[in-house]
RNA sequence: GUCCCCUUCGUCUAGAGGCCUAGGACACCGCCCUUUCACGGCGGUAACAGGGGUUCGACUCCCCUAGGGGACGCCA
């Protein structure tokens, strides 16, 4: 048995909590049955790969424990299987189910994809294009190649309705409409393969007899099984695990909920505890224990035990693990221990203290400095923004700009920070001092601290975001759908997103 | 809009037709412990979405309705 989890690096590098959650359940189905486990990173898309991301995901998953096992051709120590390494594979593959009659080249230009789709939605039923309307007459064709004009590579798929049926581990035979199921491009005009393929690729090629992985897949699962007859290939076991959720419901996401696993680091969290906690979200012990190790977990692991709901991600009982696994797991030597590693040592000292150096008379003077960059979430109340001169709609612009912005900065440095801000300013028309002023307070606590963009640098983008989005529900409560679409109006007409 | 998935306390969940007077955990409330605050202990409030079937019997199986979520990209 073999089975893997893709890992897609986020634009932001950001590793989300999500893809330790598919993680760990593929780790814990793969160990309990004895079989591997592997890592498959995605770069198909190069815009959202970057190493960094990639080195900030494997690290992320290091930290919380899980293991993964080498691919067939991971090529050395790098661990994790890697679509890059694989050259032109796909493309071959691409070609060779053109050759078999299975997939065509497409010539079709974004303007008329979204013409024909917009058709098809005023047409009410399937949305789904399907092959014989995306053909273009041969002279046409032959037209747009000498323009050269990059094709894609799109499958066909069968033009009428009916059932295709789709077995899942969890919830049994599922049947979808052929009707919905769209010639899927699987080769880019770029030449790099789509999820699609690459998936149905990397899997048949890795031995992957078992697929894991997030309910917003399921109404994808037809073209990969057709991917699959189409290439002569068996089809591994597929398993929908559901959706982590907001405290809204909604499909977990950065602007409602600190997602990334930094932040939890950042928050001081131990991994044993948030693992354990991901462990508890849609499974239980067969005995209903709430703290486990992820050794028992995979002792215990049973996929039938999962359960379908999909969870709401619930920070207060996170923080309740957590606080039981400091009680109960470490001893005072080990707590010290994991506060050094934490905060507390050299290498962060450094990097504080330059800041905190000019600032103090005695050394009992750090302490107060500084608590605001080892603190999690500041108490704050109105009562500390009432300096601001800035009236309630400013202010509330202010922070909620300044946090698009800051989500919209793929580097977290400094001088880029600063620019931004500034510009910000600029176009708010706001004197840059008055402008930073609710900054100090949301991010410090206080507008006597170090320059804020010193402290968001220390603080690292999630802790940063965390505070601003603190801030806005401190002062503003949460922003109802209509002033937040008003605000992300204003926002545009400011011309200074990414 | 169309299709798919889901639905037990506010939240995470147990429950595989009678063991259910629906159990546990977080949160909340009360009491105890305690110089304080936590921790800990004890107790309490609180749920099978609604309606039809099937069955001697339905939280459990089937159907419909409602609600929630997801998917409909040269993103994954």
């Amino acid at each position: 048995m073999t089975v893997r989890t893709r890992i897609a690096p986020s634009p932001t590098g950001d590793p989300h909590v999500g893809t330790a959650y598919i993680a760990l359940f593929n780790l814990c189905f793969a160990r309990r049955h004895g079989g591997q486990f592997l890592l498959r990173i995605e770069d198909t898309d190069r815009v959202r790969s970057t190493a960094e991301s990639e080195r900030a995901i494997l690290q992320s998953l290091r930290w919380l424990g899980l293991t993964w096992d080498e691919g067939p051709d991971s090529g050395g120590d790098s661990g994790p299987y890697r679509q890059s390494e694989r050259g032109d594979i796909y493309r071959r593959y691409a070609e060779q189910l053109v050759e078999q009659g299975h997939a065509f080249y497409c010539y079709r230009t974004a303007a008329e994809l979204e013409q024909l789709r917009e058709a098809r939605r005023a047409q009410g039923g399937f949305a789904a294009l399907k092959p014989s309307e995306l053909l273009l007459p041969d002279d046409e064709v032959a037209k747009r190649k000498a323009a050269g004009d990059a094709p894609v590579i799109r499958m066909k798929v069968p033009e009428g309705e009916g059932p295709c049926a789709v077995d899942d581990m969890l919830r049994g035979t599922i049947e979808l409409d052929w009707g919905q199921v769209d010639a899927q491009i699987l080769l880019k005009s770029d030449g790099m393969p789509t999820y699609h393929l690459a998936n149905v690729v990397d899997d048949h090629l890795m031995g992957i007899t078992h697929v894991i992985r997030g309910e917003e897949w399921i109404n994808s699962a037809p073209k990969h099984k057709l991917l699959y007859q189409y290439l002569g290939w068996e089809m591994p076991q597929l398993c929908h695990l559901p959706l982590l959720r907001n405290p809204d419901k909604s499909k977990l996401s950065k602007r409602k909920n600190p997602t990334s696993i930094l932040y939890y680091q950042r928050m001081g969290y131990l991994p044993e505890a948030l693992l354990n906690y991901l462990g508890r979200m849609g499974w239980s012990m067969p005995d209903e224990r709430e703290k486990f190790t992820l050794a028992e977990m995979i002792e215990a692991f049973d996929i039938q035990r999962v359960s379908l709901g999909g969870p709401i991600f619930d920070v207060e009982k996170l923080s309740w693990l957590n606080g039981l696994w400091i009680r109960e797991d470490l001893s005072t030597e080990q707590l010290a221990e994991r506060l050094q590693q934490w905060a507390l040592n050299r290498e962060n000292l450094l990097k504080v203290l330059p800041h905190a150096q000019t600032r103090m008379e005695t050394l009992s003077d750090f302490a107060p400095l500084t608590a605001f960059l080892a603190a999690g979430m500041l108490p704050l109340s109105e009562a500390d923004f009432a300096e601001i001169k800035l009236e309630p709609e400013q202010l509330k612009e202010v922070l909620q700009f300044a946090l698009w912005d800051l989500e919209a900065l793929r580097d977290w440095e400094r001088e880029q920070i600063f620019t931004r801000l500034k510009t910000l300013a600029g176009r708010l028309e706001i004197k840059l001092k008055d402008f930073l002023a609710p900054l100090f307070v949301a991010i410090a606590g206080t507008t006597a601290s170090f320059s804020v963009m010193d402290s968001m640098t220390l603080l690292g983008p999630d802790m940063t975001r965390a505070r601003l989005r603190h801030a806005l529900r401190v002062l503003f409560g949460e922003l109802g759908k209509k002033q937040l679409k008003k605000l992300e109006k204003a926002y545009a007409a400011l011309g200074v997103s990414a």
